[in-house]
DNA sequence: GTCTATACTTGGATAGAC
DNA sequence: GTCTATCCAAGTATAGAC
């Protein structure tokens, strides 16, 4: 359809720019998976896609840049998920169910092992700290609002207000999926999934909110 | 410019060899503070202690076993004062109270900032996620008996079994502490300690624990 | 937009004098 | 054990042809 708007394509070009950047995106979340933060180098990430290693600072301007655009894309991929998976449950118990499910899909699809490796670096470069916990928010922010909606009417509401559990939610889910990255052994995070699995209707049920009530 | 120091001291003499090894495992707690894991070369951390660059593969052999024996000196110092703030600590209230202090000197003393930095490498380098996730392990442990302590023989243990509650602290402990040295702001965290603080009590009257009853 | 070639820097690690 | 000097590999980034 649409053009790149204000940048004409010459003639000889095929696919263009927008494909070149795609691929990058893509080789930089792969090799950042396969090689962690330190092994993925201009070269490197080059490599994985089969790309010239130049055209990154003509995309991209710098590897931080492109780094970012490659945390931004997974980013947008797991939102989704998220989204989806969190505005379905109704019920404390469904909640869990989603969340172990969402934490599943990020250790398999490796946003996780991504986003660890930039947290690791992002002391390395400046001003990266902020632009990873920028990132972070949203999660926080979709925390807040399922919990909200799940137990925002509970009188447990006030002992513990859903802002200050999305981040103690979060902050939970990101050491756990760390930790299993490790060391590799995901049972410790699964057993504790099921243990929550298994007291989230015990506290629905201390704590009945409107969705309970409401049938 | 030639320094001075242990310059001057005679061939062979004792303790030469240990102070200087000391004094680079020093510089590199210092240095991947200040400046990261990507930022904390050879030269780099022999620049921070005044140090020779060269003597670190003649004492450590390579970077990685240095990043290694930092790891373990800072972890070292720090359990002594978990071991000292958890022993302590009688119920669930003053439990979550050393932890928040813990937290804090955690923050300040910088070992979760280079604990941090570990991490993120640790994929760059074979078999360090292991050697981290041995090093992590006796916080667990740490946590699993204090917890074990203060709440083992309420009826709460059965419903959350000390083991699984452990990681989970750890866990989110370690998130919490990734988070804030994102970010820099202290606030969130500090927040939810006020809130487990306030919270603590009422868990304690709800599941009494022997201590409580032996008061 | 994409390529080849390369300038320039830094990093890990070693050799050999003292 | 410590120093100076250096090798070599890898990194980021740029120049310039097509």
């Amino acid at each position: 359809m649409a053009k790149p708007g204000t940048k004409g394509r010459p003639p000889g070009a095929k696919g263009g720019g927008r494909a070149t950047r795609a691929q990058f995106v893509e080789a930089t979340i792969e090799t950042l998976k396969r090689e962690g933060f330190a092994g993925a180098s201009a070269r490197a990430i080059a490599r994985t896609g089969g790309l010239n290693q130049s055209l990154i600072f003509y995309h991209f301007g710098s590897i931080n840049d492109l780094f970012l655009a490659a945390l931004d894309e997974t980013s947008a991929r797991r939102m989704e998920s998220y989204r989806a998976a969190v505005d379905g449950a109704r019920s404390l118990a469904e909640l869990v169910d989603s969340a172990a499910r969402i934490y599943r899909e990020d250790l398999e699809s490796g946003h996780i092992k991504v986003l660890a490796e930039l947290i690791g670096a992002a002391s390395a470069v400046a001003g990266m700290g902020r632009q990873i916990s920028e990132r972070i928010a949203p999660w926080t922010h979709l925390a807040r609002e399922a919990i909200q909606r799940v137990v925002g009417a509970s009188p447990a509401a006030a002992l513990l207000p859903p802002e200050e559990l999305a981040h103690a939610v979060v902050a939970l889910y990101l050491g756990m999926e760390l930790l299993t990255n490790l060391d590799g052994d995901r049972s410790t995070a699964e057993a504790l999934f099921n243990r929550a699995a298994l007291l989230a209707p015990m506290l629905s049920a201390l704590f009945p909110g409107p969705t309970q009530a409401g049938g």
